[in-house]
DNA sequence: AGCACGCCGACT
DNA sequence: GTCGGCGTGCTC
């Protein structure tokens, strides 16, 4: 008798199948199995999401194709697995077999099982050679903060918000924490328990690595820590994957798409700058790993907690129930997750101290009203970084605009440096003279003489980083540093790092000593840990201040909270350090706040603001996103969705506002429309949203919509 | 999403 | 005469 196994294959995000096919197979397949599967022409990767015995929905054994083989050798994935999967499909509309897929690593779709077989055993081989002999990991001591928050987080029974300001030594925390998970003894015969770290970037990895390995390998072997994130090469995050998957990894550390690894034995989850953006996902199923990591924890706690085969013997000693932790790092938490404190449904563990007791750096803010016009780096802050530099200190200056100007411009005519296929000025790069488009790429040599009128005098408008540091060399080069040396200045920023292990190089030169300003974008205030700098400036916050985006407020604070984390690491210099803030606007309230370190009294000023507008976290929020030809079928498409809409389940509860073009209406020549969807109600929102689903795919077919591209909805934008 | 099938311009 | 452009439509 044929079993029909449901099958979860890489199915479009709105097809009319809903993500899951039947297929026949002659053996009953435990659900989790990856299976190969026809489909269409090709045999793809599939999972197994139930195998009932009676075929489902009217579908005939003639219209069934065979389950063409079952990846055996590897266990099944797990429930809790699926249930992240499923409930991030729903979460963020998208099909199931999409998450599914897009969460398993690509060369496994590539893989049939002889290969399979022997990766799976190359990977015992290593592990058997790799096993090493049990010991104890080390660590430093702890302070008063990370003994209390550790002590606290022993007993939590709900996710940990670690507020700890920038070297409180949250990393630490986090690796006690994980000590303690690893050394908890596990009933015979089930998994060893398993952490998960989640960092923000790829740049933040390997330091963060070189870390849990120094403290983890010697005690647990070598293959126990393992990174996963899209840098890898695919052999690179097959094996990890496998190596998460079968237990022999006992820590993975990576980006946002590591919140899907396979893990049988998670047992804590540790979200560190759980406040940056980039834990959502902004293409494909646009997740928030940070949400999803929170939702995976009650997962894993909940199974448990009621185990499906309860163990009949508890361990002596354990009288507490295990859970799956989640603890959430920040000096600057995301406002979702300090209501969530403030409410009481996660608990707000606070280190306010630096360790070794050093001080966070005072602000200085620079009040541009009252400096000359036209530089870049006021006399005040240039005085105070060549006084920093001739006492051997450095200095980082932050400017978030990569390129020497960011328009040039014709002094004769109209004309601008356009890029052709953007709305977008193309940037100005002075060391290769080329024009380029940081929307689409579009590159091109720079003008002589005006292309509209042939005037030559074209002039860049704004500044970048390349320009900023040509002016620093300039301003520094009668600047010696104690040893005699002149004063030498370096940028970092997406340009300078982005061949392999330039990255590594430019840290190496300034720890070394050998760089005593660095200039860069946002990539130099995150994480690195930079001993010797004493000064901080930021060049250009201001745009930030009245940006229409009502998030900008809350990433600047971040940002600048982070940036001014970089000095002072050093206790014995921590009490003269300082971050400077040229800006046109010194009694803004975010600099007020920031004066005095009280990000509290700014998330409490933020907060009534957004509950006043009814905005996230008091409201729920989603965009309808259309891509086309025109900009007239974007918003045709998403108007006439929005009339559609009429008669859906809860749609009095829901506020379709006006479809608008993007604030950069046309990217390598799409053009881009968005309408808001806005709701007091999350479970409103999501009920209506899946309802809204059909229609929207029927809508692509209107006849006002020809030339619609794509379409997509973006569950709890990050920008509106 | 892939990958077919299916009708109109420049090439061995 | 073909090769190939990407528009529409399907995948148990």
């Amino acid at each position: 008798m044929p079993y029909w196994p449901g099958v979860v294959i890489a199915t479009p995000a709105h097809s009319g199948v809903g993500g899951i096919l039947s297929y026949r197979s002659e053996l009953s397949l435990t659900p989790g199995t990856l299976v190969r599967v026809p489909l269409g022409a090709r045999e793809v990767l599939g999972v197994v999401w139930d195998c009932p015995s009676e075929p489902p929905d009217g579908l005939t054994e003639a219209q069934t194709k065979a389950v063409a083989g079952v990846l055996d050798g590897l266990p099944p994935l797990n429930a809790r697995w699926r249930q992240v999967v499923k409930f991030a499909a729903q979460y963020y509309q998208r099909s199931l077999g999409e998450v599914a897929l897009a969460a398993l690593p690509p060369q496994l779709r590539e893989l049939d099982a002889t290969q399979l077989a022997r990766r799976l055993k190359k990977r015992a081989k290593a592990a058997a050679a790799e096993s090493a002999p049990p010991g104890e990991p080390g660590g430093h001591p702890l302070s008063t903060e990370q003994a209390e928050a550790l002590a606290a987080l022993e007993g939590a029974s709900a996710p940990v918000l670690l507020y700890g300001a920038t070297g409180s030594g949250k990393t630490e925390v986090y690796l006690r924490a994980t000590q303690d998970v690893l050394q908890t003894a596990v009933p015979e015969g089930e998994a060893l328990t398993q952490v998960l770290v989640m960092v923000p970037e790829i740049n933040l990895t390997p330091q963060l690595e070189a870390r849990f390995r120094e403290r983890f390998e010697p005690a647990f072997g070598a293959g126990s820590v393992v990174c996963l994130h899209s840098g890898m090469t695919p052999a690179q995050r097959l094996s990890s994957w496998l190596a998460a998957h079968t237990g022999a990894a006992r820590i993975v550390l990576g980006t946002r798409m590591a919140v899907f690894a396979s893990l049988p034995g998670l047992r804590l989850i540790v979200v560190d700058e759980e406040h940056d953006p980039s834990y959502k996902s902004q293409e494909g199923a646009r997740y928030s790993a940070r949400d999803l990591a929170v939702y995976r924890a009650k997962v894993e706690s909940e199974a448990l907690t009621n185990p499906p085969h309860p163990n009949p013997l508890p361990l002596a000693g354990e009288g507490a129930t295990p859970r799956c932790q989640v603890l959430l790092g920040s000096a600057t938490p995301s406002l979702e997750s300090w209501h969530a404190a403030d409410q009481g449904r996660y608990l707000r563990l606070a280190m306010p101290g630096r360790i070794g007791g050093g001080a966070l750096p005072r602000l200085r803010l620079v009040d541009m009203n009252h400096q000359p016009k036209g530089t870049p780096i006021s006399p005040p802050l240039l005085a105070a970084m060549q006084e920093r530099i001739a006492r051997g200190e450095q200095c980082l200056v932050l400017l978030n605009r990569r390129g020497y100007a960011p328009v040039l411009s014709c002094d004769a005519c109209a004309w601008k440096s356009e890029c052709p296929n953007c709305s977008a000025f193309r940037v100005f790069h002075k060391l290769d003279r080329t024009l380029r488009c940081h929307h689409c790429g579009f590159t091109s040599r720079v003008p002589r003489a005006c292309p509209d009128c042939g005037n030559l005098d074209i002039a860049p408008v704004g500044r970048g980083t390349e320009q900023i540091e040509e002016q620093l060399t300039s301003l520094m080069l009668d600047v010696k540093r104690p040893d005699g040396g002149p004063a030498r200045v370096a940028r970092m920023d997406a340009d300078t790092t982005r061949t392999k292990g330039s990255l590594e190089q430019q840290l190496a030169a300034l720890h070394s000593g050998e760089v005593d300003v660095l200039v860069g974008t946002q990539m130099i205030a995150k994480g690195h840990d930079f001993r010797r700098i004493t000064l901080v400036a930021g060049l250009n916050a201001d745009s930030a201040l009245f940006a229409s985006d009502y998030r900008a407020p809350e990433r600047l604070f971040a940002l600048l909270m982070q940036a001014a984390g970089r000095a002072g690491r050093d206790a014995a210099q921590s009490a003269a350090s300082e971050m400077w803030v040229q800006t046109w606007h010194p009694t803004h309230p975010l600099f007020v706040a920031l004066k005095k370190h009280d990000y509290p009294g700014f998330a409490a000023e933020q907060l009534a603001d957004r509950e006043a507008a009814g905005m996230p976290p008091y409201g729920a929020q989603a965009l309808l996103r259309a891509d086309a030809r025109t900009q007239q079928a974007a918003q045709a498409f998403l108007t006439i969705a929005a009339a559609q809409a009429a008669g859906l389940p809860h749609r009095e509860q829901i506020t379709l506002y006006p479809a608008v073009p993007l604030t950069i209406q046309r990217v390598a020549n799409v053009e881009r429309a968005q309408l808001l969807v806005e709701s007091a109600s999350r479970g409103a929102l999501q009920r209506f949203l899946a309802a809204w689903q059909p229609v929207l795919h029927g809508c692509r077919s209107a006849p006002e919509a020809k030339g619609l591209v794509r379409w997509a909805v973006d569950v709890d934008p990050l920008s509106i």
